[in-house]
DNA sequence: CAAGCGACTTGCGTTTTGCAAGCGACGAAA
DNA sequence: TTTCGTCGCTTGCAAAACGCAAGTCGCTTG
């Protein structure tokens, strides 16, 4: 008899089943989880809000990976107003489950790269499934 | 009076002080960490054996990260012979306190993408700094 | 002594990045 | 009521990074 999930396919378009390959697969880039960072950790929504970001991420990039991450299932897209169509982004749980990530890179910046500082904002995200 | 390290400067070349975003000026790419991964989770040493992982690292990118990563101090290589030139690359402690990065990683991957499957060998990581 | 191997380097075409500028719909100011 | 400014993007383009293939160097092995 065959297991359940004994031929689980490889996840499409993945390196490999490596669970961390597929996570890198996702948000392995130098802006991806500095938009889950704003979203998760400093509570922020709007486009301008990530573009006001000390990391000053290109206007481009950011529309991109705001596409990506929704694409990808970890935010949602909302829009507030239509007239001209304003959008609010939120973390799915997804998306807000890659907080212990950012906590481990964090405690890993704190003990490893002097000059590093704690934001002191820290909202606690909406999560909108 | 000053406080200690009350104008502590921002990491060199690095985007802001956020720890996330020096974290990711390190490894933020698709690849740095799956050799951290190697050395840290595979027990693997050698050029050819980062190499033989499923991902297929293209060579010229393993040559890269390898000087980066030696360069950002999280990992330290070995020459085990001369003649030819020969080296293993050791994890740094910096390097292998990355530990609870790929830990997160690899528990978030499990509970979110379907297909991922955790790699049987893992071996302990040998340390020098 | 020809072939192979490990550890890279080099060339080169493709993709991604990053900077700047533009744009459409508004709201506020002059 | 033109003009200005803002917001949330899109577009163009040059520069950098990526990825594939091939080459190199110094042994080692048949």
């Amino acid at each position: 008899m065959k297991k359940a999930k004994a031929n689980a396919a490889p996840p499409e378009g993945s390196r490999s089943t490596c669970p961390i390959a597929n996570v890198l697969d996702i948000v392995g880039d130098k802006w991806t989880l500095l938009v889950v960072r704003d979203l998760l950790i400093l509570g922020k929504r709007r486009y301008g809000e990530f573009q006001n970001s000390p990391e000053a991420i290109p206007t481009n990039i950011l529309a991109d990976r705001l596409k990506r991450l929704e694409a990808a299932g970890l935010i949602r897209k909302e829009l507030y107003q239509d007239n001209p169509p304003r959008a609010e982004y939120f973390l799915t749980r997804k998306g807000a489950d890659l907080g212990p990530v950012l906590e481990a890179m964090g405690q890993w910046a704190v003990r490893h790269i002097p000059g590093v500082v704690i934001p002191e904002q820290i909202v606690p995200a909406e999560i909108r499934d």
